[in-house]
DNA sequence: TTATAAATTTGTAATAATTACAAATGTGTA
DNA sequence: TACACATTTGTAATTATTACAAATTTATAA
């Protein structure tokens, strides 16, 4: 019932389709597309839409539940875990990798302006990848 | 000639397609999209497609002579100035902002890990549109 | 110069993520 | 129950980007 309170936290009204989006959310750590969410659970909610899934995922993010990873050139990928870390997109096999902040970074803002929203994205070969070259 | 020196610099052959390009992004530092790219230089360069801007773009990623920005959802956006700087996308009006950066976030990479970029993206509203709203 | 190979550019057609929209369904309340 | 409102759904559009092959330009060698 986790994702249920979750939900219910963010003042969310806790659907079926809500429910399964952000339980997915919590139990895959993988940044997921909204594809790969929908192909996840289209077996479980037989019903399920992928407008739906898209519209959930704008939904989960205009309230806070739920960050949208810009990191990848392709489509849009989503995580359920919202304190503060950067994200390391390996550039062989696509996947996205959480890595935690020491220290983030300090940036000259300009004055009268308000932020919302940081993201800190890398780029780079993972350590797996790397391996299979030599 | 900046864009042209500036081009060899780098090791790529400057066609007059590349240094118009590079020229556009040295001189407009409004982190255009291909599309805004390719609209002001086909008064130009008539015969100009649009695939060449894309390919060229992407040409200048790789050779590090510029960035590509994945800031806004909709499109690549790109800038000609390489050195660290972090990104603001004001979520009213749709600019993106270069802002300086005071320190570098310290992330914990993993071992055996390549990293080969890094970008810092705020979002939130300029300085302009906060003053509009009231 | 001339012939040939390589690099670059171009235009068209395909791909694929995302959104618009309106109908259908579900949920809460008087 | 009846009604208003929220949510979901399916289809059709939109649009950024890429694939691809032909055309053009540029460099190289005879």
């Amino acid at each position: 019932m986790r994702a249920y309170d979750h939900l219910l936290k963010y003042g969310i009204r806790p659907s079926a389709q809500r429910i399964a989006i952000m339980e997915y959310l919590l139990s895959h750590r993988s940044h997921p597309t909204s594809d790969e969410i929908f192909e996840s659970l289209r077996g479980e909610i037989p019903t399920l839409s992928k407008t739906t899934v898209y519209n959930t995922l704008k939904y989960f993010t205009e309230k806070g539940v739920a960050l949208s990873l810009n990191i990848d050139d392709k489509c849009a990928r989503f995580d359920g875990y919202t304190h503060e870390h950067a994200h390391f997109l390996c550039e062989k096999c696509g996947r996205v990798i959480d890595l935690d902040m020491e220290s983030s970074p300090k940036v000259s803002l300009l004055a009268g302006m308000e932020v919302n929203n940081m993201q800190v994205y890398l780029r780079g070969v993972c350590p797996e990848c790397l391996k299979k070259k030599e």
